[in-house]
DNA sequence: GACAGATAACTGCTCAGGCAGATATTGCTG
DNA sequence: CAGCAATATCTGCCTGAGCAGTTATCTGTC
């Protein structure tokens, strides 16, 4: 579980390969995880996005669109039609905050819920399904060295755009 | 090394989190990585998906439009206009096949393979700091999941799109 | 308390990428 | 060898998402 010392570099020019970066092993997962997803909300015209945004209101992982925008790394604009959506279908709701004016919180609403836990199972069985070959252990380490790597490359995208602001 | 025996469901909806989904944790790599990589090749303008399709013509891992979409989960269409960008910068070559009439094969050039190799380095560094805080026993388990996730999920996605297929 | 700078949400513009259909070619089957 | 299904590529269309700019509000400074 503690993290290791640096090391020489992993990756060098001469034996590099496509198949075996990173990066293309996420992006290919992710070409194919997000059509599966939206496969399994077909019949609820639901949209992978659109999942991801219920459940983080429904977690309190984000409370207003711009918590919403940071925390999935998502357009703010795009953000906000994905709400609208998700509003105008009464899955959400949006109350102006009386603190600060310029903030909107958001809520799920009942249906939302409701619909939530009733597209639930479906996406429990696609990941259950997704992990059969793992063990527990396994998919622990997956999910730990994931997150690990993800707050790092979000360190460093934070880095960066910051240098970028400076720069102006 | 050796894969696990089955197990009993790794999620389930009373326990699940999106914090700890992996659809999630891709989902947010994948949106991360895509720009970070991107602004490595801002002097260049080069795309993500354009450098991962050179990659894959210079590294053999396809030879054709078709087996590109394929190995890269992508559309054919959108396979075809990234070649066509590629062919008309001068990185790529098209040439009819003369076996098979209908494909078209896919050939790096001089130009492109000196693209390739001029950019290879700012990726290496990318990623040797992306994985500065695994060991080389760590970044290679990730690497190892991550392809083990992608064959399971690979499989199901063709079962699927053939049941779908044999429904019509 | 006026002004400057930051922040939240939203809107118009543009474009990559997915979907469905068109065309050319091949292979299979009777 | 006629006909039909499958395959490879390409094209038109439309949606989703990023970018830049707008408005409203807040915070800090002098």
């Amino acid at each position: 579980m503690d993290s290791a010392m640096a090391n020489r570099p992993f990756y060098s020019v001469e034996k590099f390969q496509a198949r075996r970066s990173i990066g293309y092993l996420i992006k290919r997962l992710n070409n194919l995880i997000v059509p599966g997803a939206e496969a399994l909300f077909a019949d609820a015209e639901f949209t992978f996005s659109q999942w991801v945004v219920l459940m983080a209101v429904r977690d309190g992982i984000a409370d207003t669109c711009g918590e919403l925008a940071r925390h999935l790394d998502h357009d703010s604009g795009a953000t906000t039609r994905l709400v609208d959506q998700l509003e105008k279908r009464g899955y959400l709701r949006r109350r102006r905050s009386t603190e600060d004016r310029r903030v909107v919180h958001l809520r799920i609403t009942a249906t939302g819920r409701a619909l939530a836990k009733s597209l639930m199972p479906r996406v429990i069985d696609f990941w259950n399904e997704a992990l059969e070959e793992f063990s527990p252990a396994e998919a622990q380490q997956l999910i730990a060295l994931l997150t690990r790597l993800l707050a790092r490359i979000e360190a460093r995208t934070l880095e960066t755009r910051k240098q970028a602001r400076a720069a102006k």
